[in-house]
DNA sequence: TCTGGGGTCCTGATCCGG
DNA sequence: TCTGCCGGATCAGGACCC
């Protein structure tokens, strides 16, 4: 174990949902819920205000609205949190190269390998400096963790949210770790702490004091051995700057469960298509196809084909696919679809088998029929902000054309008005609210959903005119063994 | 009242070849 | 030729993470 806490975890506070509320100044103080507005949508973030009354993520959408009947629903808008993490990202950059992405809102640092700090001292002047930098920058908060492992580093940050920074010292990690609950340890989620809540361990010591030999015998192997090194705060995992990906994979549960096979069928093929765009922008192909189908009944089942040799031929993948369906039982109802690829190599390595094929295919049909790039991924209509985010949702529900065309909470300009948000559409009217970022909140109009003078905008920048930042860390002492910094914690670059 | 989407890793069963 | 053993590959499912 190293001595020093010189391990980063950064996470985000409420990371969407803070985006939206830092975008939307109507919205500050209010609770805000980030997600999938259908009937099967579940929540992916709520802001810390929907969190007091009792919203949280993954929780069903339904529940939510009745738990939070008045606040904010909004679907998620990935490309502004994109923005928005490659800015954190960036200076996360700056402090190591050593940078480990776990998610758009969250990452670790190895701060030793970046020679920004060595010492408890050193490790908290950064963290502070970062916290601050990250709010001038971003104007979002997020919670620092520090310690000599990634494991403590993460469970430190979640002490410390919202908006804190906390330090394991060396050498306290047991008898900090002790008392949690075994929740806190990573690998232990639901299924996992019910089955040590039945074998009477239900807080870190527990596990301590049962043995390896005993969580083994209860978990296997692998887990058992892992759960008791990390019960005793022992976590030698390095952080990872880059790993490749294994598996792509796209699904999507449909609004009402599907009975009709032809339909199916259809559906599958559309995945198909989808997955092997994801892949092939990522530039690799991938040897093994796998379907996924959930029933009416939440049961799910996997069925998978591996090829003679990796491809990205739409063509086979779709055809693969096809085939694994054939064998799955659907009578009941489909209410999820997914096609996934693994297996996966680089792009150059081509699949002669799949070429010849594909060939012979194309000598015998003219296919100008069917595109093999996968057009039919795309979804009908692109133009406007619907695209991304409600692509897949608007083929599958009963949406009208109003939501579809301005999705609950995306940005909008009008000619006379100026820059706004939706807040909300539907029998052909669509309202909007106008304000930006850095202005007091704004008025509330509503227009025909067909008005020439509104269209679809980019989002804008959280942060107008921010201090420069541009020259940080340099500020920070090069040299470790010097002086040192000061005892302050809140030095400002 | 229900339970998203995109991943990772592990386990156990089965098959196959040496 | 038969049998047993072993290891690798494949497949399916489960748990977990954000």
């Amino acid at each position: 174990m190293r001595a020093a806490p010189t391990i980063l975890h950064l996470d985000m506070d409420a990371f969407y949902a803070s985006a939206e509320q830092a975008a939307k100044p109507s919205l500050r103080g209010k609770p805000v819920v980030v997600g999938g507005l259908g009937m099967r949508g579940v929540v992916a973030t709520a802001s810390y205000e929907a969190r007091r009354l009792g919203v949280h993520s993954a929780m069903p959408m339904a529940q939510a609205r009745r738990l939070a009947p008045n606040a904010a629903y909004l679907v998620p808008r990935f490309a502004l949190y994109r923005t928005v993490s490659d800015q954190v990202m960036e200076l996360l950059g700056r402090l190591s190269p050593l940078v480990e992405p776990l998610s758009l809102d969250e990452a670790f640092v190895d701060l030793e390998a970046g020679g920004v700090a060595d010492d408890s001292a050193s490790a908290r002047l950064v963290g502070e400096q970062l916290r601050t930098v990250i709010r001038a920058v971003t104007g979002l908060s997020g919670s620092v963790g520090l310690a000599g492992s990634k494991m403590l580093a993460k469970i430190a940050s979640e002490e410390a949210k919202p908006d804190g920074l906390l330090l394991i010292e060396p050498g306290t990690e047991r008898e900090l770790l002790a008392p949690m609950s075994v929740r806190i340890l990573p690998g232990v989620g639901p299924a996992t702490g019910d089955h040590l809540r039945r074998a009477g361990m239900t807080v870190v010591s527990h596990l301590t004091e049962a043995g390896e030999a005993e969580l083994v015998r209860l978990l296997g192997k692998a887990h058992g051995v892992a759960l008791h090194r990390m019960a005793q705060g022992y976590d030698d995992r390095p952080v990872v700057a880059e790993r490749d990906a294994k598996s792509v994979s796209v699904e999507d549960t449909f609004e009402v469960d599907l009975h009709d096979r032809v339909r199916v069928r259809a559906e599958v093929e559309r995945l198909a298509a989808r997955c092997v765009q994801r892949l092939r922008g990522a530039g690799r192909s991938g040897r093994t196809v796998v379907l996924k189908v959930r029933r009416y009944d939440f049961s799910t089942l996997t069925r998978s084909e591996t090829l003679r040799g990796p491809t990205d031929d739409p063509t086979v993948v779709r055809e693969a696919a096809a085939r694994l369906l054939e064998a799955v039982d659907t009578t009941g109802g489909v209410r999820l679809l997914g096609v996934g690829v693994t297996g996966l190599a680089d792009f150059t390595q081509e699949d002669l088998f799949a070429q010849a094929a594909h060939a012979e295919q194309a000598a015998h049909a003219e296919h100008a029929a069917e595109d093999p790039e996968g057009a039919d991924a795309v979804p009908d209509e692109r133009e406007g902000p619907a695209g991304e985010a409600t692509g897949a949702e608007s083929r599958k529900s009963e949406e009208t054309s109003a939501s579809r065309r301005w999705p609950a909470g995306h940005d909008v300009r009008h000619d006379v008005h100026g820059h706004g948000w939706v807040q909300g559409s539907g029998v052909g009217r669509v309202t909007v609210r106008f304000e930006e970022p850095w202005t007091p909140p704004g008025r509330v109009r509503t227009f025909r959903v067909d008005d020439p003078a509104l269209r679809p905008a980019d989002p804008l920048p959280l942060v107008r005119d921010g201090e420069d930042y541009s020259s940080w860390p340099a500020s920070l002492p090069k040299s470790l063994s010097g002086p040192g910094p000061g005892e302050g914690d809140e030095s400002r670059p």
